[in-house]
Order: C-alpha cells, then sequence, then structure tokens
RNA sequence: GCCGUUGUAGCUCAGUGGUAGAGCGCUUCCUUGGUAAGGAAGAGGUCACGAGUUCAACUCUCGUCAAUGGCUCCA
C-alpha cells in the first residue's frame, strides 16, 4: 500500500501501482470523467502512469490552467495527427499551446494550403475524436528517438531531439501519429468537443529569421461546444472594438498613403481628445514638481553618437538629414533622452537642485519594419509622454515611488482596474549585454523591487528582460474584455549620464554622477488613446470624450430654442452639438446612440415653453427634464468628482 | 523584411471574360414628427496601380503598392 497525499491534506491509502483514474474515480465518478492528468509530486504526469510510491497528488481538470494547457497541447497533436493522414509526407516543428488554443508549425512541402482547407482539417479532427483514440506514452532511448525520425525523413524532430539528453525523452503515439513530446496528454482525444481553426500565417523555424519558414496553423478546442461559442463571441466583440474600426467612424485619427505608412494623422476629434489627455497629466506632473521642455525634432548624429544609440540603432534607423553646404548630419529624434541629457547639462548642478524633473510630449521617429506597423499601436512617429528624472541615489526610490503614484492615479481615473506591474531584471550569466557596474545595477534592481513592494504592486518578474542599461518597471493592464496591453514604463538608467558627463556637486563638495529615470505612464499618447479606445469600446469618459452631448430639437421650429440652449450650454463648458436635420425624433436618437454621444437633450414645445431640456443617457434612456443650468451642473459635477477623486 | 489573405462608391460589402450593384451616408424635395430607422428623387466608381494573355479584362497571369493575420524586430 501507498500514501497518497491530497491539496486539501488528507491522506488516502491505495495499492501500489494505482493512476491517478483510479484515485480520481474513488473519489467521485464525475471527478473520473473530467480529471485530464495529475500533478504527481510537483511533475505533471499523465493519467495512466502508475504511482509506486508515496506522493502528493493533485487532480488536473478544464478549470486548472495546467489542465487547459494540457487540453490544447494535445489538441495540438490531434491537429497535427488530422494533418498528416490528409497531407502524407509533411513535416512536423512544434507544436506548443499558448495563451488561449495551440498552434502546430508544419511544413507543408508542395502542398498549397489556405484558410479554405481548415474545414477539411477540421472535420478529420472531428473523426479521430469521435473514435475517442488513445494517446499512449512510451519512453524511448535518444538513439530509438532519432532512428524514427531519421526514417520518416523529419529533420525538425530530429533536430529537437539531437537537443535533449538521453534517458528522457518520450513519445506520444494516437493512431497512426506518433510525437515527440513530453507531455502530459489527455488519456484520450474524446475530451475534444468543439475544434475551430483560426488563421494561419508564417513562422520561422526557431524563430530563426535565416532559417526555413514553416506554416503555423492556430487553433481553439474545448471541452464543450458552449465554450467555443463563448469564445467566439469574445473575439467578435473584440472586432467591434477594434481601435482601427472606430477610430475611423469617430473621425479621431487617419492614415494616408502619400503622408506615408505608419504616421497617423489626428483629425479635430481625436486631437481634440489627445489634448485633454496631454492637459490631464500636464496638470498631475505640475504638482509632483515635474517642469515642461520643448525640444527640437531632430538631433545632430554626434548628439546619437555619444547617447550610444547611433551605434546600436543607427543602421536601422531612417536615414539622415543631411545640410547641402556644411555636410552635417541630423537624426530624426528617435528619443527624447539624449535631448534631455543636454538640459541637465546645459549648467552645473548642486545637490540642492535635485530631484531635476523635465517632461516633453516629444515627438519621435523610429523606423519599424512595414510588416510590423498596426493602427495607432506600432507606428513610425510617435508622442511620448516622456519625463526624465535626474536624482541622487538616495533620492532614487523615493523618486520611484512617485512615479509609480502617477501611473496608479491614471489608471484609476481611466478606469484601468486591474494591471500588474513588470519587474525586468538584467541576465546575471548573460552580463556581458548589460553596461553599468554590479554595485550599480544592485542598486537599481533593489530600488525596482523595493518601491513596487512599497506602493504594493501585484508584480511578476522578468529575468533577462531589462534594458541594456537598466532594469524596468512595465505596467500591464487588463481591458474591459481582459485581454492584456503593455502601457506606462519606468525605467533606472545609469548609462546616459555616465555617456554624458552628467554631473552634481555633493554636500561633500564634491562631484558626483546623477541617476536618471525614465517614464512615460502612457506609453506614448498613440498607444494609449488605441488602448483607451479598447477599453471603453468608443465610451470614452465623459471628461474625454469629444461631444458630450446633442441637442435634438423635435421639429425645425424649435431650432432657434435649440441654438440658444448649445450657446448657454457651451458657455458652461459642456461640448454639445445639435442634429438640426428634418428627421423624425426616433431616428436623431437612433444615429446619437451609434455615435455614443453620452447625453441626448431633447428640446420641443414643451421645454421651450418651461425653458428646459430633456435630457436623455446613452445606453440607459430618458432622464427626464431639467433646467439648462442644472443639466450642466450635473456633467460639470460628474467630472469633477471623478478628477477630484485623488 | 518574411509567409498567408485581402483591395469594387465616403462607409460596410455583393458581383461577372461582353455597358458596374445593394444598404448606409451625402444632395434636393415632400413630411414638422416626443425617446433606437417617415417617403421620393438625385449625385457619386480609371473596380488599388502597372504590365501581359484575349476580339474583349473589374474578372485570368505576373509585378508593384497598401491593408490585414502571424513570424522576426521594438531605443
Amino acid at each position: 500500500m501507498i500514501n497518497i497525499t491530497l491539496p486539501d491534506g488528507s491522506v488516502r491509502q491505495y495499492q501500489k501501482g494505482i493512476n491517478s483514474y483510479d484515485i480520481a474515480l474513488s473519489i467521485s465518478e464525475g471527478l473520473a470523467r473530467n480529471v485530464f492528468a495529475a500533478e504527481v509530486n510537483k511533475a505533471m504526469w499523465d493519467l495512466e502512469r502508475p504511482i509506486n510510491n508515496d506522493a502528493t497528488v493533485r487532480l488536473i481538470t478544464w478549470n486548472d490552467d495546467e489542465g487547459k494547457d494540457i487540453f490544447w497541447h494535445t489538441s495540438a497533436h490531434l491537429m497535427a495527427e488530422a494533418i498528416e493522414i490528409l497531407y502524407p509526407g509533411v513535416k512536423f516543428g512544434i507544436g506548443p499551446s499558448i495563451e488561449t488554443g495551440f498552434y502546430y508549425d508544419v511544413d507543408f512541402l508542395d502542398y498549397a494550403i489556405s484558410s479554405d482547407d481548415f474545414k477539411k482539417i477540421e472535420d478529420k479532427m472531428a473523426e479521430l475524436v469521435a473514435q475517442k483514440q488513445p494517446i499512449v506514452r512510451k519512453e524511448v532511448s535518444k538513439a530509438e528517438a532519432l532512428s524514427y525520425f531519421e526514417k520518416k525523413g523529419d529533420e525538425y524532430k530530429v533536430e529537437l531531439i539531437r537537443d535533449l539528453e538521453d534517458g528522457t525523452i518520450t513519445f506520444y503515439q494516437s493512431g497512426d501519429f506518433v510525437d515527440l513530446c513530453r507531455g502530459p496528454h489527455l488519456p484520450n482525444m474524446g475530451f475534444i468537443k468543439a475544434i475551430k481553426l483560426l488563421n494561419l500565417a508564417g513562422a520561422y523555424w526557431r524563430g530563426d529569421e535565416k532559417r526555413k519558414q514553416l506554416t503555423r496553423i492556430y487553433g481553439v478546442t474545448f471541452p464543450k461546444k458552449k465554450e467555443l461559442d463563448e469564445y467566439l463571441l469574445l473575439l467578435e466583440e473584440a472586432k467591434k472594438r477594434d481601435h482601427r474600426k472606430l477610430g475611423k467612424e469617430m473621425e479621431l485619427f487617419t492614415f494616408s498613403q502619400k503622408v506615408g505608412v505608419g504616421l497617423p494623422i489626428w483629425l479635430p476629434k481625436g486631437a481634440a481628445l489627445r489634448e485633454r489627455l496631454e492637459n490631464f497629466l500636464k496638470k498631475v506632473q505640475k504638482e509632483y514638481g515635474y517642469q515642461q521642455v520643448i525640444c527640437p525634432h531632430i538631433g545632430n548624429v554626434e548628439l546619437y553618437k555619444t547617447s550610444g544609440h547611433f551605434q546600436k540603432y543607427g543602421a536601422d534607423s531612417f536615414r539622415p538629414i543631411t545640410t547641402p553646404q556644411e555636410g552635417e548630419e541630423f537624426f530624426l529624434k528617435p528619443m527624447n533622452c539624449p535631448h534631455h541629457c543636454e538640459i541637465y547639462a546645459s549648467k552645473p548642478h548642486s545637490y540642492k537642485d535635485l530631484p531635476l524633473r523635465i517632461a516633453e510630449f516629444g515627438t519621435v521617429y523610429r523606423y519599424e519594419q512595414s510588416g510590423e506597423l498596426h493602427g495607432l499601436t506600432r507606428v513610425r512617429g510617435f508622442t511620448q509622454d516622456d519625463a526624465h528624472i535626474f536624482c541622487t541615489p538616495e533620492q532614487l526610490e523615493e523618486e520611484f515611488c512617485k512615479v509609480i503614484d502617477i501611473v496608479l492615479y491614471i489608471f484609476k481615473t481611466l478606469d484601468f482596474k486591474e494591471f500588474t506591474a513588470q519587474i525586468s531584471l538584467r541576465d546575471p550569466d548573460n552580463k556581458e549585454k548589460y553596461i553599468g557596474s554590479d554595485e550599480n545595477w544592485q542598486k537599481a534592481e533593489d530600488a525596482i523591487m523595493h518601491a513596487a513592494k512599497q506602493r504594493n504592486l501585484n508584480t511578476t518578474v522578468e529575468i533577462g528582460e531589462a534594458a541594456f542599461y537598466g532594469p524596468k518597471l512595465d505596467f500591464m493592464v487588463k481591458d474591459a474584455i481582459g485581454r492584456k496591453w503593455q502601457l506606462g514604463t519606468i525605467q533606472v538608467d545609469y548609462n546616459l549620464p555616465e555617456r554624458f558627463d552628467l554631473e552634481y556637486i555633493g554636500s561633500d563638495n564634491l562631484k558626483h554622477r546623477p541617476i536618471m529615470i525614465h517614464r512615460a505612464p502612457f506609453g506614448s499618447m498613440e498607444r494609449f488613446v488605441a488602448v483607451l479606445i479598447e477599453h471603453t469600446g468608443g465610451n470614452f469618459p465623459l471628461w474625454l470624450t469629444p461631444t458630450q452631448a446633442i441637442i435634438l430639437p423635435i421639429s425645425d421650429k424649435y431650432q432657434e430654442y435649440a441654438e440658444e440652449v448649445c450657446k448657454k450650454l457651451s458657455k458652461m463648458d459642456v461640448r454639445v452639438t445639435i442634429d438640426d436635420r428634418s428627421e423624425k425624433t426616433g431616428k436623431k436618437i437612433r444615429d446619437a446612440e451609434l455615435q455614443k454621444i453620452p447625453y441626448m437633450i431633447i428640446v420641443g414645445e414643451k421645454e421651450m415653453n418651461e425653458n428646459s431640456v430633456s435630457i436623455r443617457q446613452h445606453g440607459v434612456g430618458d432622464l427626464g427634464s431639467m433646467t439648462i443650468d442644472g443639466f450642466a451642473t450635473l456633467i460639470n459635477s460628474q467630472i469633477e468628482e471623478l478628477l477630484s477623486s485623488e
């Protein structure tokens, strides 16, 4: 007999050699039906693998993250099996599960494959599911593994096996399809009740753009049809919120081929929205002791040689601008930091001047490969809500905390409720990738960790993701439908102060090197507005939205009164327009609702006589009538309440 | 940059080797209507661009550009 410890701490006795399925069955039949695999002494095991010693066992179902991982990983095998049957001779790369679903990289040889083939593959997968094929694990020696795939002619698997250690290699077989795989897997394919192949893309073998490009097929599966339907609905919802679509519909921004790809053009409504965001941040920053500066859009090549950016990125930048006579070279500004370093260097500093916080909405230009461009989130010209803080080592942590406070205030104001802070540290085994002394790195990393802890941030740590000049903290927010976006960033930099030879006189009357903090709470205006559009679905908060209210006269007879109301409200800082078309009220309401305008003001005979307005709220309905002043107060107090809730 | 897909009216999209279509929007007229679509008429297109095949190309082929889904990249 062996002792099995379950997650609730209870210990049960079983015959030696029992498997996790039978353990599940001994608990309940329902559990046994739903269990995929088990965590045995912290390792993931297949259900049917016998347990011969005392162990701690956690049964894994769909409700566990590991369960989804197993489910989708098995689904990748299922798809590969179907593909192998339909396209004999194809070769397989890797086929992992991903955050939602799975993919498999396939070398389709001479087969021409397109999304039209998905139906065929899905049908074959369903057919295999109906057979409830068992998935069988087999331990093989490295020699056996190599010989199998060499014989099969699959050089990708052979390459993978070469990197593995003998004695750790397992195969998984379903039907005639055999794959190199660590597992674990579902006990059989019968669990996979709903299948959808989503898209198809090129993907380099092992992510190396010099190597062969395989065809990657993405798919998603679920244990219940209903869950697939819900997922597809979510995709629909995401499509509706797409900032590129809404940005066009709401006339916020546009692109022009003649102006150039990846160069967003802000239309009046979008520009006004952006300006409100900028003013909001400027006001906050002023309270935190920042000073605004303005720098030119180009910089002499020497500036970037000093900063080191020329050496690192010069070849991948827009080509330099040269003067016709003197042969000077300028680069379009790809970041604001070197300019700001020169501002610091423009006069001597005492420790009493620090921290110096200089801020700029700085427009920068970066060459991005054409295939990278995406709406407002990846562009070639954008404006950073940038600032650089020059401080003493003693001030670093406090300054860092203050930046976190600004970011938290912004998130709160803009209703981003869920977020995590990703702390990127350097890879200690790869120190040559970074510059600066161990001591400084240690100090900077400690400062970030302490600051994050002090502000109670929910953090994740990524080793090796630091910038080459220092560690950083990036905020990842979850939007209203659960998608993750990277927004603000805070970085600690020991490098640029060194390169620009920046210094201050300390209390000891000696020269010291300041530390620089780079920070952009929004990231960039473009990216932030894009995320805001997708987060709100275009229903911006009242203080930001382009049009806060629209006046709908019941008929042309009340046009004059409508104009009077419009004038009065505008004077009280309400952004209001009039729908003066000769349409019925129902039509005007419908259009205003579709335009996502927060308030509709209906005026007719009754309102004109009473000198009042009838209000309808977007997505809510009729709010009844009130005075014009009353409505302006309603709107302005709502905004005030939100913006003063620090 | 690489692989796949797409490109028809301002927008969303049908369509065919033989004179270019719908809905919405726009203009004009009728209607003056009280909380999600009143009616009629009209304007609007080098079918992304360039070559080729053909008696004939928006349609087929090739190329270019752009958008798009990924990959790689992201100071």
